[in-house]
DNA sequence: CGAGGGTTTGAAGTGCATCAAATAGTGTGG
DNA sequence: CCACACTATTTGATGCACTTCAAACCCTCG
């Protein structure tokens, strides 16, 4: 895809003047990354931002004992680095390719600019990064509150397509993006955990599956019991804009 | 306090012309509110931005099986409802005092105007939201990595002052916030499972304490229990910026 | 002194992690 | 196309961590 209409694909890029969009385009580049590769790590200083334009990319900390904790995982669209512009300067995590990946990378410095030059650069930035702070602060909530199958069922219903959110179309099937000992900790439970935690998924609610297909035969079932220990209903409000 | 002097002490408002500070104090207004009362609930327009002047506001949402999730508790010179300036403009939280407080409130439209006519304004609010990101991000890792007595040791370590960091000068008597069963909540456990925390504490690391006062005798005793489970030794990164 | 909230303690149960082993899937070279 | 090796996933058994429920204790304040 060409430069000007991934950013286009991207909130943060929306309603710009195209003398700027030229500007990032000129400064963005390319590059393709192979599974399993590292881009950066919490301690570097973060000269790029980056956006994703097709695979998969972890970020994630190790701890002292040698436990990970993976933050995010990022696709298509999504981007990172943006939180390393003003204030403290290095990423805060590895960065790491679960798939093999196409990134555009833009030098922070130029994305530093913009903001101080382009009142709606800045405003799309703040944007970008309220709606961040939503997603961690559900997140945070559905740690304390939720268990393993709830946190399961919850991500399913994440992955659901729009179409089938008022519970009256069918859901088509679902394809575990990634597999399934990432997604495990990506929700911060034990591969052993996640297995069992769709085995009481398929047990309380109307879901099936075969390998890493999953059919959701009612919506709503499933979000009776994963969103039970939730602020919010499902659809909750973190999904509503980002998706079909 | 007088407002502009309040100001002052909050990075937002850092390195500002003068003339938009008295803007922003024209525009504000004392509020005093008295503890167990409601500022405003998840679901409000956020027609106004808070700074605190004295007291604790506890942020937090409530689950449909009736539980609640403790965001966040803030305190003198912290803010909240900067999230909804832009994007979704509910606050998403219940703030409710947990002790008699004194804020200041200015019209969410004001920051609004400001961000969009005063670029240095924008990049404090970004550089606020990135340093917030980076908080929620520890969250979440210790959420997922840390025990209970980890959190209550990593959140003690988060009360001692500066002066005591580097281990040389002795740690002054700490003396919890707020009540125990809030701190429980606020750390995702119950406040018996805090109370056993605290006792398991004593028993690993050189701690000793009396009803609300606690005393550290060996910070770097704490740190190594609470911080084994973390990416970051203390003092942690998240914290270096913001006391004393 | 007695009432009531906050805090601690104890006993019992649940949920998740851990460890070990079995099974299913995937890719490789013969 | 099959045999083999290797990884991903599931299953089972056990233990620990945390919750739950109940009761005791404490502190403060009337």
């Amino acid at each position: 895809m060409n430069i000007p209409d991934l950013l286009q694909q991207v909130p943060l890029f929306h309603g710009l003047d195209d003398q700027i969009i030229d500007h990032f385009c000129h400064h963005a580049n390319h590059r393709q990354i192979k599974k399993g590769s590292m881009l950066c790590a919490p301690d570097d200083v973060a000269h790029n931002f980056y956006i994703i334009e097709s695979g998969w990319i972890k970020l994630f900390r190790d701890t002292q004992d040698g436990q990970e904790a993976v933050l995010d995982i990022v696709t298509t669209y999504g981007m990172f680095g943006e939180s390393s512009l003003f204030g403290k300067d290095t990423y805060g995590w590895y960065a790491e390719a679960v798939e093999d990946s196409n990134l555009l990378s833009i030098p922070v410095n130029i994305l530093k600019d913009a903001i101080q030059n382009h009142q709606m650069f800045a405003v799309n930035m703040i944007t970008a990064m309220s709606e961040h702070r939503r997603r961690l602060d559900g997140e945070i909530e559905r740690f304390m509150l939720q268990n393993a199958p709830q946190r399961v069922g919850c991500f399913l219903l994440k992955l659901t397509p729009k179409s089938a959110w008022d519970g009256d179309n069918p859901c088509p099937p679902i394809t575990l993006p990634y597999n399934k000992a990432l997604v495990a900790n990506r929700l911060g439970m034990t591969p052993e955990t996640f297995s069992r935690a769709l085995k009481a998924l398929k047990k309380n609610t109307k879901i099936t599956m075969s390998k890493s297909t999953i059919e959701i035969e009612d919506i709503n079932s499933l979000a009776a019991y994963s969103c039970e220990a939730c602020s919010n209903f499902f659809p909750c409000a973190e999904d509503t804009d980002k998706r079909d």
